[in-house]
DNA sequence: CATGAATGAGCGTTCATTCAT
DNA sequence: AATGAATGAACGCTCATTCAT
C-alpha cells in the first residue's frame, strides 16, 4: 500500500535537489539536505535514485523540457520568424531577469559540474542541442523567408551566439545580479539579434 | 635562505589549483590534487595559503588582471571607439575559442562557486565590474564621438550585454565546446555588437 | 527501527569520551579513540553529535547532575546544617579518594579546557555554580540556626572555599595521587570546615 | 658570533610558552605561536629544546622554583610556625587572587597535561612535593612548638590539605574566577588552616 | 515504501619536527 | 645561532551509500 507513488516521490526529490543546489551548489547539496528539502528521510533517496548524480540528470531534464516546449509553442504560434525569435528571446531572458532564480542558479551549477562529469556533460550538451535546434530552425526559416541575413555565418553559429547570450546572462544573474540593470537583458539581446541577423532596427 | 621563495611557491600553487580545477572543478580540486599538480606535499599548501578559498581568490586575480591590462592596452591604442571595441571582442573571444581552455574552465567554476560563497561572489563581482568598466568606457566614448547609438539602453546595460556574451561563450566552451563552430564566436559577437550599438554592417 | 536508539548511542559516546579523556586528556581524546572506546566507527560520532565539543558539554552535564542530586538528597535528609555539611564533604571527597578516578581525571581536563573554550567555560562555571549554591544554602541555614559563624566572610565566600578544596583534591588525585594519604581528604576537610565556620572540634 | 646567549633564548622561549599556554592551553600552544610570542622563528625553538614537552618541563621548574624560594624565605624569617604558615598562605593565595593570571592558567594546564604525560606527571608531582615539604616542615615545627594539633592526621596529610586548597583556588581562578569573591581566598584559607591545626580564632 | 543508524573513504586543516640554507 | 620552507601524520568533520528494521 504505497504512501506515495514513485513518480510523485521522484518529483519531490528532484525539487529538493533544485532547492538545495540553488542554495549550496551541487557538491554541497548533500543527500541529507536534499532529503530535508523534500521532506523525506535520506535513506529513501536511494530507493528512488541510484545515485546523487542520477537526480541531477533528472533535474536537467526537468529544467529544460518545459522551456523547450514553451519555446516550441512560441515559435509555432508566431506570425513570422522575426516575431518568433523575439518572443523566444523575451521568454528565455525573463528567467534570468528574476522569474526563476533557483532554476537559473541550478543551471549554472550544472554547467560547472559538466566540466568534470562526462554524464552531466552529455546531458548538458544535449540540452543545449535542443535549444540550439529551436533557434537554428527559426533562423533557417527566417533566412528562407528573406527576413534574416547572416553574412558569413551559418544558422548554427548564429543560434550558438544567441544561446551563449542566454547562458551568459544566466551566469551573471546567478552570482552577480547587481551588474545587470533590471529589464535590460531582453531589449539588449533583441538589439544584438537584429545585428546578428541583419534586421532593421525596431 | 629557504629552499624556494614564497612568491614562487604561491605561483606554483595557484597554477596547481588552475590545473586541478579545470579538470575536476573547484569542489573536487582537493588539496592533495593541487599539491600533486604543483609538485609539492599537501602540508605545504597551508604554509603558503590560509585556506583553499584563499588560493581561489588569488587565482581569480591572476586570471583577470592580465586580461584587464591587455584590454586596456587595446582600448588605448585603437584608432576609434569602434576599433577599440572590436579589438576587445576579438581578444576576449579568442580565449573561449581555444587559446586557454584551462583558464576558461576555471573561470566557469568560479562563477558557479560564487553562488554559494560570499567571498568568491565578491571577487567574481569585482572582476566583472572591472570588465564592465572597460566596456562601459569604450561605449561612452563611442556615444560621445557619435559612432554608437544605444537606443533606450544606457552604456552600462550595453556593457553588461557584451560581458554576458563573453561569459556565455566561456560557459559553453568549457562544457560543450562542440556546439560552438570554431572561429564563429568573435564574428558573431561583432555582428551582435553592431546591432546593439547601431553600427552599420562591416 | 534503527539498529540502536539515539539515546543509547549518545550515552555510549559520552562514556567513550570519559574513558578516552581520563586516559589521554581532552585534546588527545580523538574522535577515533572515542569511537574505539564506544565500540563504534568514527563516522557515527558526528551522526549523533554536532562536534567533539558537544560531547564534552554533554559529559559535563552527565558528571555534575548526579552529584548535585546526591548532595541535595544528603542536605535534605540531614538532621542539622552541620550534619548536612559533613555528609556533603564526605560524599564529594569520596570521589577524589578513589571511587571514580575516570570521572575525576575528566573533570580536571574540563577545568583546563575551560581556560580556552568559552562554551566549556560557561558549562564549567555553571556546574560550579550549582555546587556553590548547595554549599551556600547549607551555610546560610547553619548561620540562621546559630550553628555556623563565618567572621568577616559571607556564605558565598565560604562555599567557594569548600568547593576549592574539592577541586584541589580532585586535581591532585588526578595527576599525583601519591601525595594524598588515602582516607585523609575527608577528615582534613571536615577539620578545615570547622575552622571556617567556627564549629567546635569533633 | 652569537646574537643572543643560549640561556637568554631559552628564557624567552619558556616565557613564550607561558604566554601561548595561558591563552590557548598546552595542546593548542603551537610551536609557531610560542615562537611568535618569543619574537623568534619556529626553527630556532628546536635548536634550544629537543621537543615541545621539554619546554613545558622547563616552564614547570620556572614556575615553581621562585615560589618555593619565596615561601622558604617567609618560613625562615617568621617569628613563629603560626606566623610562617599564615604568611605562606597569604603569599600563595595572592597569586590565585589576581597577581599572576598567566602563571595560574599555565599551572592548571600543567596539572591536566600531567594526566596523560608521565614526564609531565613526574615534574608536576615533584613540584607538589616541594610545596608539600615546605608546609610539612612548618606544621611539624608547629606541632613540636605546641602551637598546632592535628588530631588523627599526620603532618603530611595536613600539608596535602593546604596544598589542595591552593590548587583548587588556582583551578577556579583560571576558568571561573567570578565564583571567588575578590580577596576572600586568603582569609578563608587562614580560617580553614586554624580549624585544621586546632589554632584559636584570630 | 520508508526509516535512520551505520560505514568508510575522503576532505581541509594543523602541527611537531626536520633540514637546506 | 638562526631562518623559514618542507614534510607527513594526525586531526575533526562531511558525506554518498548501504542496510537492518
Amino acid at each position: 500500500m504505497p504512501r506515495k507513488s514513485t513518480d510523485e516521490r521522484r518529483q519531490e526529490i528532484i525539487q529538493g535537489l533544485l532547492e538545495a543546489m540553488s542554495e549550496h551548489g551541487y557538491a554541497k547539496a548533500s543527500i541529507k539536505k536534499i532529503a530535508d528539502a523534500a521532506g523525506i528521510t535520506p535513506g529513501l533517496i536511494h530507493y528512488h535514485f541510484d545515485s546523487k548524480q542520477a537526480i541531477l540528470l533528472a533535474l536537467v531534464d526537468e529544467l529544460v523540457t518545459p522551456q523547450v516546449a514553451a519555446l516550441e509553442e512560441l515559435a509555432r504560434t508566431a506570425d513570422s520568424p522575426t516575431a518568433a525569435l523575439m518572443a523566444m528571446i523575451d521568454h528565455l531572458l525573463a528567467m534570468g531577469d528574476a522569474a526563476q532564480p533557483d532554476a537559473v542558479a541550478a543551471w549554472v551549477s550544472v554547467g560547472a559540474e559538466a566540466i568534470r562529469e562526462p554524464d552531466i556533460a552529455a546531458a548538458y550538451s544535449e540540452s543545449l542541442a535542443r535549444l540550439l535546434g529551436l533557434f537554428s530552425d527559426v533562423i533557417t526559416d527566417g533566412q528562407q523567408a528573406g527576413e534574416f541575413s547572416t553574412g558569413d555565418l551559418n544558422a548554427h553559429a548564429c543560434a550558438a551566439a544567441l544561446v551563449a547570450i542566454m547562458e551568459g546572462y544566466f551566469t551573471i544573474a546567478a552570482s552577480a545580479r547587481e551588474h545587470i540593470p533590471p529589464g535590460s537583458a531582453a531589449p539588449a539581446t533583441r538589439r544584438m539579434a537584429r545585428g546578428l541577423l541583419d534586421l532593421p532596427a525596431e
